[in-house]
DNA sequence: GAGCTTGCTGCAAGAGGTTGCATTAGCATC
DNA sequence: GATGCTAATGCAACCTCTTGCAGCAAGCTC
């Protein structure tokens, strides 16, 4: 549960920019969707439903699950954030960065690394010269990370 | 829940390996695993852990969810199924091919094709070379498949 | 076939996530 | 500021697994 802390400058910044693109969808500012946006500016990498609800909680504790999720499709929908699935097949949340990528999740210590466009070129050439246009987004690969892989046991 | 029908023969051929597997490690041979064994080797391509209770119940209403997922569990162990994770993250299951492979789950069909060796080569050189060793069993990417990306409406 | 060990089952409870629906409340308009 | 449209909320129920635990039974030994 570490937050990281930003400046409120640029946490206000995020509201306001946040508050137009719901507006100009004819979609809604509330109490709650502001909440949320405030913890996703304050975290840092790969968030979990489950700890964003947490997170919800600590700042208001009537926060409800459905809301949480909800909000979090609507801000998917307008490109502030995109989700991918952990190693158990578990949804995570990261604010969207500035190119999509893929991501390797070793299975052993649960370690998130991002893809480079370089990794996955290969394999984004080969599908696409068979008509499948890949999501970066959605390319999740398991193994063991080099630390893991290393170790006497890896698995456990 | 269309169901393949494979021979008789051949399913007790598979029964018969999977006891012997079993008992080699000290495990037990159950009604309630032949019945899944029986299932499986019944289905074709990949199914959810869902769909196997269900499958299971057709044939014994008794069936509980906990026994099923402990057994696939079992399975996997000794080889026979693999499991990775379809669009939504929810568990997919499939009778253990040949050689591992990725998968490529169009988002808009859910159509589930695998991916060859030479497809995911580069990604899998390219981690490799920074100590990261693939599980290609957990190789998944999302995407339009040639069907869906073509279409005027890809996606909902 | 009886006894014994211990792996397996079924139950119940719980976690994470989703969905339907009645109610509430943004916000545009007057 | 009052009104009305409708998006968003909160609740409850549900789905898909997962886990702990007590009791059952597979199958080894004698």
């Amino acid at each position: 549960m570490t937050v990281q802390r930003v400046s409120r400058s640029s946490r206000s910044t995020a509201f306001k920019e946040v508050r137009s693109r719901l507006r100009s969808r004819g979609l809604r500012w509330t109490p709650q969707r502001r909440a949320l946006i405030d913890v996703l500016s304050a975290t840092d990498g790969h968030v979990t439903g489950a700890e964003l609800v947490e997170l919800c909680r600590d700042r208001d504790p009537e926060t409800t699950p459905s809301t949480v999720y909800r909000t979090l499709e609507v801000l998917e929908e307008i490109g502030l954030v995109k989700h991918s699935h952990g190693r158990d097949g578990r949804q995570e949340f990261h604010i969207a960065p500035a190119s999509e990528h893929g991501h390797a999740i070793c299975e052993n210590c649960g370690e998130v690394r991002e893809l480079s466009e370089g990794d996955v070129a290969g394999l984004v050439g080969s599908l696409g010269k068979r008509g499948f246009a890949v999501d970066l987004s959605h390319l999740t690969v398991g193994g063991l990370c080099p630390r893991c892989g290393n170790s006497g046991v890896p698995l456990a």
